[in-house]
DNA sequence: GATCCTGTTGCAACTGGTTGCAACAACCGT
DNA sequence: ACGGTTGTTGCAACCAGTTGCAACAGGATC
């Protein structure tokens, strides 16, 4: 909560945008949200509060606050949207094609991909917005050996 | 085209599976496709050979051509599908998102993360399924010293 | 060639998300 | 407090993809 949710507000208005009940709702939706929600998800909690809310309006203001860096977003496994609050530090995701758990990865684990696409293509990945498929440990060791 | 489309048919059948002419449609069309293709775009090149073609059903044969292994799905950077067309090797891909173009990752620059997933958490990674989102060489020495 | 079994098709409805547009309202200036 | 500007909302239509289901049709069997 370090940069938290209290001075959104003023962010916005410091770029000429506004702030709207839409985007209280959404927000306290969000500051009450931890880790990783899919934006439909966002959607029903902020109907809780709001059974007006539209969809459209949730997913344009998650776009906003994306833009402030309040949230990132990424696809999960099955192409959903998937948002990210808060994000302390850039962090990809791991995902068990199997069992469906999902975890962070750690910056260290992606150095060595990170830098060595710097170096062989110039090219500067996004970590935050990285999601691996594979499968976890339990799954991996319970299906290679039988199949 | 090594394990090509000639014994498609045969290989559905090993199965219990079976030839239709909607399926005959769909592989003449991935035949001639080459690399990356999203699931609406075969639907619109199936209808070009076939009108009658409905959606549901090259998605259903795609799913089905997938577990024989010849194609892959990944989501593209938009959370679209995205389809494979007879993988040559494992490879994942890469994605900028200011200028939108898409190169493969080799093996080789993903063979540090891999390895350090593997010994770290146990994690096997399906590379085929993975998109890394970030900035490409050009645009990146663009954007960065600039903003 | 007729028959049966079961995989497959096409339809229609639905999910998650996006977009164009006209009406609306937050915020600034007075 | 009032008006105007312009960002924002909500609607409705749409896109990509999925699913349940009843009708259909491969293909093996007789």
């Amino acid at each position: 909560m370090a940069t938290g949710w209290a001075d959104v507000a003023e962010r916005l208005r410091e770029r000429g945008l506004r702030w709207t009940p839409q985007r209280q709702t959404l927000v306290e939706v969000l500051s009450r949200s931890d880790g990783h929600v899919t934006g439909s998800e966002l959607v029903e909690r902020c109907r809780e509060v709001d059974p007006a809310t539209t969809p459209s309006t949730v997913y344009r203001t998650l776009d906003v606050l994306e833009e402030i860096g309040l949230l990132r977003h990424g696809h999960g496994p099955a192409g959903r949207e998937e948002f990210h609050v808060l994000p302390k530090a850039e962090h990809g995701h791991l995902h068990c094609q199997d069992c469906g758990a999902t975890r962070e990865i750690e910056p260290a684990d992606a150095a060595g991909l990170v830098s060595a696409l710097r170096r062989r293509h110039g090219f500067e990945v996004d970590l935050s917005h990285v999601t691996i498929v594979g499968r976890c440990a339990a799954c991996a060791s319970d299906a290679s050996p039988g199949a």
